[in-house]
DNA sequence: GCAAGGTC
C-alpha cells in the first residue's frame, strides 16, 4: 500500500499576489519543482499545491510563503513606559517576540497549512536572516505537524531560481542552521537593547530642557548613528577648512593653430613670488620643447553585474533620486516582472546563469534590439538612436551638471541627423545636444570596433570577469522588455532604463582608446599635455556616459619646438571639499557594514528626516542636532558613533554563527560593554549638554508667559513646541502637560492646595473634551490619586484637576462628579464646567460623554443626590420659550439618570446607548457616595436603565 | 515616541 504523504514547502514571499502572470518566487520554485503541475489557491498567503515524489514516495506537495521575518524582538509592556522605566534597566530587561506584521495573520497562516503535513522543506534566503526566518517558520508549523518517524525539518540551499539551481538543491536537502539563526537572534537582542536604552535617555534628557529643540525623539542605532557620522565628520571637515592663496604658471603654445592645454609638473605654489620668478624664467626661454611623446593603450573596463548599493549610487548621483525612491521603483519594477530581484550584494553572475533567455527578452527592444542580438550573434550593431527620425529617443539618466558621467556625446556610431536631440533634454544635463562627440565616443568618421563574441564564449568570458558572489540573488537584471511608454515613463523607466543598459554594458567588451601623453621643457621646468583617442567603444556604445572624456593631441615630434606666446600666471585659493553626496554615504556604509543591502536606503531615510538636509546635487548637510550629537559623542566617547560599534557587534555574532561561542555568553558580554558605555554616557552627559546650551535656547528664554506659579507667584511660561510645557524661571521647575492640545488659562482660578493658577486643556476636533488642571498638581498627584491615561494624556500621564479626590479641592471630581462612568466602570462622570452653551458630562477616565439637552442655558451642581440612585441632582435652567418643564418654568433640579423626561432628552456618545438599554432591570441601589467599588455594586450605571 | 532586520 503507497501511503499518500503530505508534504509542505515554504519559501520566503517575493510574492506579487495581484499579478499571477509574474513570477514569484514560491510560485517559481512550485513551478519548476511541479513541473507546471501545481495549482494555486488563496489564504493568508498563497499557497501551490501538487502531487509528486519525495524521498521515493508519493508525496503531495505544499507550498507557502511568508513576508521577510515572521517575528519581531520588543520589550515586554511593563517596559514599554518612558517614564517608569530607568533606560539603564533595559540592559538586563527580558525581551517577548511578537508578530511582526499581525494583520498579515502569517503564523495563524503557517499553522493553518501545517496541519496534515509531515515534513517541512525550507526555501528561504540563504543568508543568516534566512536561517533565522527558518526557525521563526518551524516555531509555526512543528507543533501542528503530523508526527513520524526520522527526519522531519529539511533546508534547501540556492542561490538562484533556476530550474538546475532548484533540482539539484531538493535532491541535495540538509538542515536549517541553528548556530547562524541564533547569531541573528543575539544581534537582535543587542540592537534593541543599546539603541532603545541611549535614545529614551538621550531624549528625555535633553527634551525636556531646550525650548527650540524641536525634535519628537533623539535617537541613537548602531546603524544610524554612524550614517549620521559620516555627514558629520565632512562637515568639521570643511568647518575646519583653512582656505590658502596658490599661484600655477602655464604657458601658451598651439600647434597648427591647434591650442595645447599644458600642466606644469610643479602644479601649484604656495608662494607667490617663487611663482613670478619661475613665470620670469619660462618666459625668457621662449620655446617649449617637446621631450617625449607616449602612447599607450588603455581601457576602461566594463561594468560588472549590478547590485543593489551600485544601483542606489547611480540612482543619487546621476538620476537625482533618494535610496528609498530608488527602492520603491525597484520593488515595483520586480513584482511587476520587468526586473529580477532587486536586493542582492553580488556583482557576479552566478555559474549557470542563461544570459541567452535575457538576451533573447531583450532582441526585440526598439532601443537596444539590435544591440542586444549583436550581442548574441557577436555581430555588432549600436542600440537604435543613431539615425533619430521617429519617436524612440535614446534616453538618458538625468544627469547632474557636474557628474562625470552622462556628460558624452550623444550619437550612437553613427551620425545624428540633427533633427532631433538624441538625449531626452534635461535642465541638468546641459551636454545633450547631438553631434558633440568626443574622445572614443565617436560620431562615424571611424568605424567602432566591437568585440566578436558568440553566444557561448560570451558565456564562458563572464565567468573570468570577476565581481562577487555573494550567493544572496544574482545581479539585478532586466526580466522582460519594455518601452518608455509601457512603463510610464518618469522614475520607473530611468531605472529600468539604467539596469538594461548596465546589464548589456557588462557583457560587452571593454572600452579601449589610445592615450598620448607629450613631455615638454622650458627654462629647467617641466611640463606636460594628455590626448587620448578611440580605439573600441565596448560597453560604452550602450552606455555612452561612460565614454572617455578628452580630445586628442596634435601630432607632435620629440625634439620639435613650439615658441611661446605668454606665460599666465593663475592665482586660486584651496577650497574644502563640498558636503558628502548621498552616493558617497552609501558608497561608506557599504564599506563599514553599516547596514545590508536592504536596510541601506532605510538608514538614510531616517537620518535624513532627523539629522541631516538635502542640499543641491543630493549633498547631506548635517543639522544642529545632527553636528552637535556627533560632537557630544565625540567628547564623551568617540566609539558611539564611529562605525566600529557596528562592526563590533557583528564581530561578536560572528562567533555565535561560526559555532565558536554560546549565544548567551557572547550577549551577556557585549550587553556588559554597552552597559558600561552606557553609564559612562550618563555621567558624562553634561559635556553634550554644553554643547546643546550653545546651539539652543534653554526654556528660560523661550515660551510665554501664561499662569502664575504656585511658588513664587511670578508667571510661568508656556513652551508650545512639542512636548508642550510650563516652565518657571524663577523656581527652574519644569512642568509637563498633556500633549496634542491647547493650553489657556481659566478664569484666573488657582488651585487651593498649591495656589498655582488653573489651566483649561482642550484637545481638538469633534466631541473633544476639555477639562482643568493644575500645573503642579497634575506633575505632583495629591495622594491617591490615579493617573489619566486618556487621550491627551500621552505617556507623561498626570492627574488633571477631573481625576483630583481632594476634598479641599472644588475642582476635584468629588466636587464635580455626577455619577460613575457606565461605559467603562472606573471612571466618574462629571461636568464639563465650560462645555456651555452646549453643556456635557464627560467620563474622567475614558471617551464617554453624555450631551445635556440643547435647550439649556445654564447647569450647575446641586448639594443633594438622587434617593433611588445617589447621582447628584443637576440645577438646570432651561433657556425661555424651550423648556420641556410643565407650566412655563425654566429651572428645575433633576437626577439625569433617573429622570426619564430629562435622560430623554440627553445623548450619549462613545459609549452603550443607555437609551436602548431602558427597563434593562435596575440592579444595586443605594450604596454609599464616593466611586472604583462598583466591583462589588454595579448600581446605577446607564446600562441598568 | 525607541533599534535593525526582513519584506509588500
Amino acid at each position: 500500500m503507497i501511503q499518500v504523504r503530505t508534504e509542505m514547502i515554504l519559501g520566503e514571499a517575493k510574492v506579487h499576489r495581484n499579478d499571477p502572470e509574474k513570477p514569484s518566487l514560491a510560485l517559481s520554485i512550485a513551478t519548476i519543482l511541479s513541473q507546471n503541475q501545481a495549482r494555486s489557491r488563496k489564504s493568508y498567503l498563497d499557497v501551490h499545491e501538487w502531487d509528486g515524489k519525495f524521498q521515493g514516495r508519493k508525496a503531495h506537495f505544499r507550498m507557502t510563503s511568508v513576508i521577510g521575518h515572521v517575528l519581531s524582538l520588543d520589550f515586554p509592556p511593563k517596559f514599554q513606559n518612558w517614564e517608569t522605566t530607568d533606560p539603564a534597566s533595559l540592559f538586563d530587561a527580558p525581551t517577548v517576540k511578537t508578530e511582526a506584521t499581525p494583520k498579515a495573520h502569517v503564523c495563524k497562516h503557517l499553522q493553518q497549512e501545517a496541519r496534515g503535513c509531515s515534513y517541512l522543506v525550507l526555501w528561504l534566503d540563504c543568508d543568516r536572516e534566512g536561517e533565522n526566518i527558518c526557525f521563526e517558520v518551524m516555531d509555526n508549523t512543528l507543533r501542528w505537524m503530523a508526527r513520524v518517524p526520522g527526519q522531519q525539518v529539511f533546508r534547501a540551499r540556492f542561490s538562484a531560481i533556476s530550474a538546475p539551481e532548484i533540482t539539484a538543491a531538493m535532491e541535495k536537502l540538509g538542515e536549517p542552521n541553528r548556530w547562524e539563526a541564533e547569531s541573528v537572534d543575539a544581534r537582535q537582542e543587542l540592537d534593541l537593547k543599546v539603541g532603545v536604552a541611549f535614545t529614551r535617555f538621550q531624549t528625555w534628557y535633553f527634551q525636556g530642557k531646550y525650548g527650540n529643540l524641536d525634535a519628537s525623539v533623539i535617537s541613537y542605532g548602531p546603524c544610524q548613528t554612524p550614517t549620521l557620522f559620516f555627514c558629520v565628520q565632512r562637515h568639521q571637515l570643511i568647518t575646519a577648512f583653512q582656505p590658502e592663496d596658490y599661484w600655477t604658471i602655464r604657458p601658451q603654445v598651439a600647434k597648427a593653430g591647434h591650442r595645447i592645454d599644458v600642466e606644469w609638473s610643479r602644479g601649484r605654489l604656495f608662494d607667490r613670488d617663487v611663482a613670478q620668478l619661475f613665470q620670469r624664467i619660462v618666459t625668457e626661454a621662449h620655446i617649449l620643447r617637446c621631450t617625449e611623446v607616449s602612447v599607450k593603450e588603455e581601457r576602461r573596463q566594463r561594468p560588472n553585474g549590478l547590485n543593489t548599493v551600485e544601483l542606489l549610487k547611480i540612482a543619487s548621483s546621476a538620476m537625482g533620486m533618494s535610496p528609498q525612491q530608488a527602492m520603491r521603483c525597484a520593488e515595483g519594477l520586480y513584482t511587476s516582472g520587468y526586473i529580477s530581484y532587486p536586493r542582492t550584494e553580488s556583482t557576479a553572475y552566478p555559474t549557470g546563469f542563461d544570459f541567452q533567455e535575457v538576451l533573447v527578452e531583450m532582441r526585440g527592444h526598439p532601443i537596444w534590439g539590435d544591440y542586444a542580438s549583436s550581442l548574441m550573434s557577436g555581430a555588432f550593431a549600436p542600440p537604435k538612436g543613431g539615425h533619430d527620425a521617429g519617436d524612440h529617443l535614446l534616453i538618458m539618466p538625468v544627469a547632474s551638471a557636474k557628474s562625470d558621467i552622462f556628460q558624452s556625446g550623444t550619437s550612437q556610431g553613427g551620425n545624428d541627423a540633427g533633427d532631433h536631440p538624441l538625449m531626452v533634454p534635461s535642465a541638468a544635463n546641459p551636454t545633450a545636444n547631438s553631434g558633440t562627440s568626443q574622445g572614443v565616443h565617436d560620431a562615424g568618421d571611424h568605424p567602432l570596433i566591437v568585440p566578436v563574441l558568440s553566444a557561448t564564449n560570451l558565456t564562458a568570458n563572464l565567468h573570468t570577469q570577476g565581481g562577487h558572489d555573494a550567493g544572496d540573488h544574482p545581479p539585478i537584471t532586466p526580466v522582460a522588455s519594455a518601452t518608455e511608454a509601457e512603463l510610464g515613463g518618469g522614475d520607473d523607466w530611468r531605472l529600468y532604463d539604467y539596469i538594461a543598459r548596465h546589464f548589456l554594458g557588462s557583457l560587452s567588451g571593454d572600452c579601449l582608446f589610445r592615450r598620448t601623453i607629450i613631455s615638454f621643457a622650458a627654462g629647467g621646468e617641466r611640463f606636460s599635455a594628455s590626448g587620448v583617442a578611440p580605439v573600441r567603444a565596448g560597453f560604452t556604445a550602450v552606455m555612452p556616459w561612460k565614454a572617455v572624456q578628452g580630445e586628442p593631441l596634435p601630432p607632435l615630434q620629440e625634439g620639435e619646438s613650439l615658441p611661446i606666446t605668454e606665460v599666465e600666471i593663475k592665482q586660486g585659493k584651496t577650497s574644502p571639499p563640498d558636503y558628502l553626496t548621498e552616493s558617497e554615504l552609501i558608497g561608506l556604509m557599504e564599506k563599514h557594514g553599516i547596514g545590508t543591502d536592504a536596510s541601506i536606503s532605510v538608514h538614510i531615510a531616517k537620518v535624513c528626516e532627523r539629522y541631516v538636509s538635502i542640499q543641491s546635487g543630493r549633498r547631506l548637510m548635517p543639522t544642529e542636532l545632527g553636528v552637535t550629537l556627533v560632537r557630544g559623542y565625540q567628547l564623551i566617547d568617540p566609539d558611539l558613533c564611529l562605525p566600529l560599534v557596528r562592526s563590533h557587534v557583528e564581530k561578536q555574532i560572528d562567533l555565535i554563527a561560526k559555532g565558536q561561542a554560546e549565544r548567551e555568553a557572547v550577549v551577556a558580554h557585549t550587553l556588559d560593554q554597552f552597559a558600561r558605555k552606557f553609564r559612562y554616557f550618563v555621567a558624562k552627559i553634561d559635556r553634550m549638554d554644553a554643547l546643546f546650551e550653545a546651539s539652543f535656547s534653554p526654556l528660560a528664554s523661550s515660551g510665554k508667559p501664561l499662569s502664575k506659579c504656585g511658588k513664587c507667584a511670578r508667571y510661568m511660561k508656556l513652551i508650545s513646541v512639542r512636548p508642550s510645557r510650563m516652565y518657571c524661571p524663577i523656581c527652574e521647575e519644569v512642568l509637563n502637560l498633556p500633549q496634542g492640545g491647547t493650553v489657556k488659562l481659566y478664569k484666573g482660578l488657582a488651585c487651593p492646595l498649591d495656589g498655582y493658577e488653573i489651566v483649561l486643556f482642550s484637545l481638538t476636533g469633534p466631541d473633544a473634551k476639555t477639562y482643568p488642571l493644575c500645573p503642579f498638581c497634575y506633575n505632583n498627584p495629591p495622594a491617591g490619586a490615579q493617573q489619566v491615561a486618556g487621550p491627551g494624556a500621552g505617556a507623561k500621564a498626570g492627574m488633571p484637576c477631573t481625576l483630583c479626590p481632594h476634598m479641599g479641592c472644588q475642582h476635584s471630581f468629588l466636587r464635580k462628579g455626577v455619577t460613575p462612568c457606565p461605559e467603562c466602570d472606573a471612571g466618574t462622570v462629571v461636568l464639563d464646567p465650560v462645555s456651555g452653551p452646549k453643556w456635557r458630562l464627560d467620563c474622567n477616565l475614558c471617551s464617554f460623554m453624555i450631551y445635556l439637552p440643547e435647550t439649556l442655558h445654564a447647569v450647575k451642581l446641586s448639594k443633594d443626590r438622587c434617593q433611588e440612585c445617589e447621582s447628584v441632582l443637576l440645577k438646570l435652567d432651561f433657556k425661555k420659550g424651550a423648556s420641556p418643564l410643565p407650566d412655563g418654568q425654566t429651572e428645575t433640579t433633576a437626577c439625569v439618570v433617573c429622570d426619564e423626561k430629562i435622560a430623554a432628552l440627553c445623548t450619549a456618545k462613545h459609549g452603550r446607548s443607555y437609551a436602548k438599554r431602558r427597563g434593562g432591570g435596575r440592579r444595586g441601589r443605594g450604596r454609599g457616595r464616593g466611586r472604583g467599588r462598583r466591583a462589588t455594586d454595579p448600581l446605577m450605571s446607564f446600562r441598568d436603565f
